[in-house]
DNA sequence: GGGGTTAAGATTTTT
DNA sequence: TCTTAACCCC
């Protein structure tokens, strides 16, 4: 069957009618002419097909080298999503696979969502057929649905989520009496992570790396651990690769059945991949070498949570006969950007080689700025200046960015913008599902759909209070272990007997009642409508309501977008299953603003203008990435460095400060290392002009902190006597200049909502007198309730009831 | 069960 | 310095 447009088409859910059964045992292998044989010579002189168009010829290469391994180095802004997309309809076009044929794996769901969009755009519309289109986390979970019995667990498991994880952990820690304040559950969750990460079960767990907690108890918990997920039918992230690993090696007929299936397989972001994943692709690729992996060894910034980039420096020993595609030919960047983050690179070890160019070269491309200031306020203040300056300029804020190393950095520049009154939205942070309020919601809703998930249950049996303490609890606990029975048939049979105080089994009573009740409307109300009706007559929206915390408005309109979030799913156990996967939200951000994340977070996406602050010895390289991996978490560093100048199209500035606080404290600080790492003819020291104080020199650089520890300790101190470090220092001290410049009622700048979280909303700053008097109580979106103590012009000095005594712009309050 | 006090910990984050 | 979680007492 063919699609209008001349696609195979097949169907959704990407096991075929003929899966796994009916599999052809011997399908015509399509042919694929050998590369420079005489057909693909006459095919290469004529214009290729329209997807071809505007390729470069080593993205063409890489996207016609279908057979054997294909190892697409692709630096940074070189086309690499274009390579992998315009690779599958390749692929399609030439009819070499069904979509269903295609295994295509991502690390997020937004780089899956929108590879999925852009196959669409390529075969009109029907990527429905890429079924295998998605995460290592969904595929797994896909083929593990089918397979679950193989690997001890029911086709029904659920899958947990880290808090669950560690509420489990703690739970074994005490049942096994391990002192948690020397072990603690987080402390194992990491271990344990690391062991998943390389793929190693409980027995392969070595006897050095398993006494390493617990006096040696690290093996055992690990067992008694996968013993509990497997009762509580469940799965925790790292299992979901793990099992179909197990599931692979213990049952070679399924894999078999997969090997034949998936004729090309492209993994993206191969430098992140993790042991366990690529021990599952090698599985997958042993039968059929058409393993296409893109990625970038220089933007390996994940080693701290299992990535290896041994995985992509070794591709070329491990798929022997590997084709070696380096896309160098980058489309974001100015020379300049280019150069310096090219050069910085080369300071790491054990690299791949790419060389950034550009083909396009302006006179009047801005050098890299390097700027200094006396402290993190100064630094927020320049920088917010120089965006209000840009803005002026008609500079869009969303071409702007702020990238730094740790998200404390963050709160210095939200202070000042909000002082500002200048737009911007924070990326990252706490994500929509793993607020409080919504993983309450989502337990009940998995109680509801499964009676036996205890750590849901456990989650919400007393919120809102029910009278269900700890004392009732634990005499359901007991009974559940006694009977290895889920928590609520034991909270069941506890309620037929007399052990319970009547107060206490009333309330359990009636709690299960309720879970019966809403069990019976599954079937008869939709799922949306059972949700608001769970959510209301569990008495959890009216806890919110009466609670009179800053936040509790905003939970509640959480709890309302969940429910409007579920209208594209079309039952609860497509949505629950959706969410435990696809942990993020993308947010249809429509306003003009700034852009504050961190380096990590902003890997992928590209700026006009970009601001790199806190380039600092301790904070950038950050200490503890030194101190922990040493050699390997320096280069890591630098890559995360090299990331950051990449995302720049054409400005990037790079601050560094004379003094932070760091934990309240404040410490003097010394430039960054990397600052002398980067090409002096492709940067520029900017001589501050709104530098106040003046800095005054003196050797602080030598007593400060760590500086005894650093490994590359000549080459460090040497970056004293460098040219551009001398004039950074001139510069810095030369100035000394008001700083409060009058920043209200100066602003040109158009009204429009401020963001924090991308949901508070503020309006602009004025001089206009505030109307507020003192006295009077009022509600801040971020501080909650408070009184005013005393007014100047549009500022307020309020008192908060759960914060201390603020100064805040009037628009930010609304009366109570 | 709630409220108040104290102690610990404070990179990076996806699934 | 500040936030969060645990703890203790009523």
């Amino acid at each position: 069957m063919a699609d209008p447009n001349g696609y195979p088409t097949s169907n959704t859910d990407g096991f075929d009618d003929d899966f796994p059964g009916d599999w052809p045992s011997a399908p015509v292998e399509p042919y694929s002419a050998p590369a420079g044989g005489i057909a693909a010579r006459a095919m290469a002189a004529r214009r290729g097909p329209d997807y071809f168009e505007g390729l470069n010829p080593e993205q063409r290469h890489a996207v016609e080298t279908l057979e054997g391994p294909v190892l697409v180095l692709a630096g940074a802004g070189t086309g690499k999503t274009r390579v992998l997309t315009t690779r599958i309809a390749h692929i399609l076009a030439t009819g070499a696979a069904q979509p269903s044929q295609i295994l295509s794996v991502t690390f997020t769901n937004k780089a899956a969502r929108e590879m999925k969009q852009r196959i669409a755009g390529f075969i009109g519309g029907n990527v429905e057929g890429m079924a295998w289109l998605g995460t290592f986390h969904s595929i797994c979970v896909k083929i593990l649905r089918r397979h679950a019995e193989l690997v001890g667990l029911k086709s029904g498991f659920s899958i947990l989520d880290t808090d669950d994880q560690l509420r489990l952990i703690k739970q074994i820690l005490q049942a096994e009496g391990i002192d948690e304040k020397r072990w603690t559950p987080k402390a194992f969750a990491s271990l344990m992570d690391g062991w998943k990460n390389r793929a190693l079960t409980p027995a392969q767990v070595s006897a050095g790396e398993a006494g390493a907690f617990a006096g040696g108890r690290g093996r055992e918990i690990y067992e008694i651990y996968q013993d509990r997920l497997s009762i509580l039918n469940a799965a925790d992230f790292g299992d979901l690769l793990l099992h179909v690993i197990t599931l692979f090696k213990n049952n070679p007929d399924v894999l078999a059945e997969y090997q034949r299936r998936f004729r090309y397989m492209l993994v993206d972001e191969y430098q992140d991949t993790n042991v366990a994943q690529y021990l599952w692709l090698r599985l997958l690729a042993q039968s059929n070498p058409n393993v296409c992996c893109v990625g970038d060894d220089d933007q390996s910034i994940y080693g701290w949570r299992g990535a290896e980039v041994d995985n992509i420096l070794r591709f070329e020993h491990d798929f022997p006969g590997a084709t070696v595609i380096r896309l160098e030919r980058n489309y974001r960047s100015t020379s300049h950007i280019l150069a310096t983050a090219s050069h910085l690179i080369t300071h790491n070890e054990g690299r791949l080689g790419k060389t950034l160019f550009t083909d396009f070269e302006d006179p009047e491309d801005q050098k890299v700025a390097i700027a200094s200031g006396w402290d993190s306020q100064e630094e927020a203040r320049s920088i917010g200046e120089e965006i209000e300056a840009l803005q002026a300029n008609g500079h869009a804020l969303n071409d702007i960015a702020i990238l730094v190393r740790a998200s404390f950095q963050m709160r210095e520049f939200e202070d000042r913008f909000v002082t500002m009154g200048m737009n911007y939205r924070v990326i990252g942070g706490p994500r929509f599902y793993e607020r409080m309020e919504i993983r309450d919601a989502l337990a009940y809703l998995r109680c509801v759909l499964q009676p036996s998930d205890d750590l849901a249950f456990e989650r919400i049996v007393n919120t809102p209070k029910r009278g269900l303490g700890d004392a009732t609890l634990k005499l359901v606990h007991e009974l559940a272990r006694l009977e290895r029975i889920p928590l609520m048939q034991a909270a069941f049979q506890l309620c037929q007997t007399e052990e319970l105080r009547p107060k206490a089994r009333n309330a359990l009573k009636d709690l299960l009642a309720q879970f019966e009740g809403w069990r019976g409307q599954l079937e008869t109300k939709s799922h949306l409508e059972l949700t608001e009706i769970i959510l209301d007559e569990s008495g959890y929206t009216e806890m919110w309501r009466n609670d009179r915390s800053a936040e509790a408005p905003g939970r509640l309109d959480n709890l309302k977008e969940l429910i409007r979030s579920m209208e594209e799913f079309e039952s609860l156990a497509g949505f629950l299953e959706h969410i435990s996967l696809v942990m993020d939200r993308d947010s249809a951000e429509t306003m003009d603003a700034v852009s504050i994340m961190t380096l990590h977070s902003a890997k992928g996406l590209e700026f006009d203008t970009v601001f790199l602050p806190g380039w600092e010895e301790g904070l950038f390289p950050h200490q503890r990435s030194l101190d922990e991996t040493g050699r390997a978490g320096l280069e890591e560093e630098r890559r995360l460095a090299y990331v950051g100048i990449t995302r720049a199209r054409k400005k990037a500035t790079i601050w560094f400060t004379s003094n932070r606080r760091i934990h309240g404290q404040w410490q003097s600080s010394i430039p960054s290392r990397f600052l002398d790492e980067l090409p002096a003819e492709h940067v520029e020291i900017v001589e501050q002009s709104s530098s106040y104080g003046g800095y005054g020199g003196g050797g602080y650089g030598r007593s400060g902190m760590a500086a005894s520890r650093f490994d590359r300790q000549d080459t460090f101190q040497n970056s004293y006597s460098t040219p551009g470090w001398q004039r950074a220092q001139k510069a810095r001290s030369s100035q000394s200049e008001s700083f409060e410049r009058g920043r209200f009622g100066d602003s040109a700048r158009k009204d429009g909502p401020r963001t924090i979280d991308g949901e508070l909303v503020a309006k602009s700053v004025s001089e206009t007198p505030s109307d507020y008097s003192v006295g009077e109580r009022v509600f801040h979106m971020k501080f909650g309730y408070g009184s005013i103590i005393s007014i100047e012009g549009n500022k307020l000095t309020i008192d908060f009831e759960k914060a201390s005594v603020k100064k805040v712009l009037d628009n930010f309050v609304e009366r109570h």
